[in-house]
DNA sequence: GTGGTCTAGACCACA
DNA sequence: GTGGTCTAGACCACA
């Protein structure tokens, strides 16, 4: 269904945020569209209900969701919201990243040099 | 002594590496000075000596440390190959967040921008 | 169990990282499989939890296993890597012991003529 | 004096056994050339005269000295004696090192490639 | 005294 | 129940 695997060390239920999450920003997922219910994911994914819960609850807190009572959940409608928030993460990140090699000696030049051969090959691809 | 503040979530003895690492990084701790005993940093943190046992095990299997039988543990002769380790790391990491921001839309000259910014920041301090 | 034997003089950790090692690559152990939980392994070799904690520790690090929150520990999914490493670290050794014969003055004829004799024994067996 | 360092992770007093064996092996000690003593040797590396003790111990027992009360320690009058030793496990431990890499399913003519690297780098120097 | 290993047992997050 | 972390404390080799 969500095409989840579940052999990786993270916690199950952050695995599920993060591949929802991924689902609606790329698009697999639409705005108001109705997420499976706890039950069904559950048996689905072979995973206790209460991961699910528990994964369902983070979506909602991180805006990725909201829920009608009576009706279940829902893929937010405003997914552009989402997105904007997942932007000034990464941005946070890398600010952290490049704040320690900074630290360590590397030079401005080198590091536009990294970003740019990512850049190289993603666009390929 | 070593500054170190427990409050963290991170393992204390994921904490204390870190802690460790930094100060050898930044020239805090020179080659081949000797450590505190494990049980006199034990002391001094209010730890398990476990713990200690812990965090320097790991410092030495990254080879920021090394010891000397019923001498001590002592930094490392090199620490020029810890930087370069660290470095690649954070290289890599760096990769990570920019493949995520490109999946965001995000563009090159975004990107670099706010790495332009944080060299500026950084580069005043 | 698991045919351990803890009589040696290497630590126990190190001895169940081995054994444990060796059944993934001689295939007694299969990819994913799961391992016994760190309290059952601990009750039936009737040694303390911790040092099988110690030895899964080590395993996942140099990645024999990884370890699912809640769930348990299994075998990793790719044993050809652990095996390529095992045979660069093999080939490393044969490369000091033979730089070492070299010292006392045994000719490469010698040491091919040894060599041979080992596989002429272990292929018949 | 004796080029010993010791920032190494091997136990003292095994360093110098190695250390003087190899001296020995090397040419550097002569056959029947006496020995430091015990106090001397210690006071010259600023280590336990304890450790001094133990090395020399085991340098008897593997025979590479002998010792005259009264008089002190010398080198072997049988070098060679020394060195058939040496051939003998080194190439016992190559042997190990190849069944391991045997079980792995390195085929002999890698490994005999390997060796013949080896001794192509070696010859050279 | 110094590090290395191990036992005994508690508590936490995750499922 | 399962792994991860930590405390408390013993014993050993090495120096």
């Amino acid at each position: 269904m969500f095409g989840i695997s579940l052999n990786n060390r993270l916690p199950i239920h952050e695995q599920l945020t993060e591949k929802i999450t991924d689902m609606v920003l790329t698009g697999a997922l639409e705005e108001n569209e109705p997420l499976p219910s706890v039950r069904e994911l559950a048996a689905d994914l072979g995973v206790n209900p209460n991961t699910i819960q528990r994964a369902y609850g983070e979506l909602e807190r991180i805006g990725v969701t909201y829920s009608v009572s009576g009706k279940g959940r829902f893929v937010t409608d405003d997914i552009e919201a989402v997105r904007r928030v997942k932007v000034s993460e990464g941005i946070k990140n890398i600010g952290k990243e490049v704040k320690e090699l900074i630290k360590l000696g590397v030079s401005y030049t080198e590091v536009i040099e990294e970003v740019r051969k990512i850049y190289d090959r993603e666009a390929k691809s």
